[in-house]
DNA sequence: AATCATTTAAAACGATCGTTTTAAATCTGT
DNA sequence: ACAGATTTAAAACGATCGTTTTAAATGATT
């Protein structure tokens, strides 16, 4: 074993094209030349093209899902025990301050999140699909806890929210040209981002509850 | 001029197929083939792959723009003659029911819609500088327009929230896969279409209201 | 009838792609 | 030191791509 894993360096490098250029517009080439590794090295490692798609989506997709999850079981069993339900706000948090959280964490956080951000609406099947099964069992238990929250509103109607919340998401974690349509895009420091985690949270609160 | 333009065909033709497999994953040879012409008309009327995208994006979304644009500003001199401060309700409904409406009119719009759902945050520049230049005059009109709605919210603040309706927006629009994790598939008739077009009217607004 | 724009046909261009193969080299664990 | 896994090197595979070219055919206009 070398300095860093081969294979290592090309999630890394993966992760890092795919987020710049989209799937379908990298190829294992461009990978392999970043990685510092052989053509051959993508396919003996990975077996193909799209496996290794599925396992950088999985690196860092698993892990942060099982911690969102987390948060929500810490909320769901909180309010269990004070006999009170759940609150929306912190089911949200739960849901959406892991994913920026993570982001901050290094650079390579941050350019996989874009992937997934796109990978949602992607129209290549194999990005979406490859996504929404690593996503499916997260939803539905934060559809579940929204549902304990705001029992007042019909499961579906919270489902459609939830869909929303994930476009809003989605959106605001691969911003690249929308700032710039912001005169002052003088600095995206970490305050920035703060500044754009706390509204979106906010923002999506708010349409939650909104009334029926 | 025969049955219809080929150069109509080949604008239906791309379309279709550019909204199906993105704009990558799709050949000038399947876009001829589908339109039912030559390969070498695709290149005679538009010059290039990328200059057919911007005459797919422009016929549909100028007349779009535009309707939502008279929309905004009927709002806005509705409130002036009024002497109040228009609602933020109605400016989202200006901007969201239009486009809504316009998907209802056609399979072609349909499938255009999800292209410009996704083009947003499309990681091809090709595509994404392509859209965002064709929206940007629109989004800033209705800032300035949610500015005056919304008179004790800081500027910075709308313009985020605008960004998280356009998220909202863009992947309600292009949800294919996402129906499919909700059970009842059954129907996705008009009558759904009202029910999602509704509630996200009401979940942005509420989102764009919250207090700051 | 003549001119010009349109459309078709067919082929080729250089380029890039994912994948596979063959061989030698290097590393790792026992 | 030996065996097995890893990595490199280089080349080739068939396929697809956007674009261009050449030629002939068809269309519409004057």
């Amino acid at each position: 074993m070398t300095q860093t894993d081969t294979k290592t360096r090309l999630l890394d490098a993966a992760e890092s094209l795919f987020s710049q250029q989209g799937f379908a517009n990298t190829s294992l080439r461009a990978i392999t030349t970043a990685a510092k590794a052989n053509l051959a090295a993508a396919n003996y490692h990975f077996g193909s093209k799209e496996a290794l798609l599925r396992a950088v989506l999985e690196r860092r997709l698993l892990p942060l899902n099982q911690q969102r999850s987390d948060r929500i079981d810490q909320v769901l069993t909180e309010a269990a025990t004070t006999g009170a339900i759940p609150g929306t706000e912190a089911l949200v948090r739960a849901f959406i301050e892991p994913t920026f959280a993570f982001r901050r964490n290094s650079t390579g956080s941050s350019e996989f999140i874009s992937i997934v951000g796109r990978a949602m609406t992607s129209a290549d099947p194999v990005v979406r699909d490859l996504f929404l099964a690593l996503v499916h069992p997260l939803i539905n238990k934060l559809h579940l806890a929204l549902c304990l929250a705001l029992p007042h509103l019909p499961s579906k109607l919270i489902f459609t929210r939830i869909f929303f919340t994930m476009g809003a998401m989605g959106h605001c974690i691969c911003f690249s040209g929308f700032a710039q349509m912001f005169k002052d895009n003088s600095d995206s420091n970490s305050e920035d981002d703060d500044f754009m985690t706390n509204n979106l949270i906010s923002f999506v609160t708010a349409g939650l509850e909104a009334p029926c």
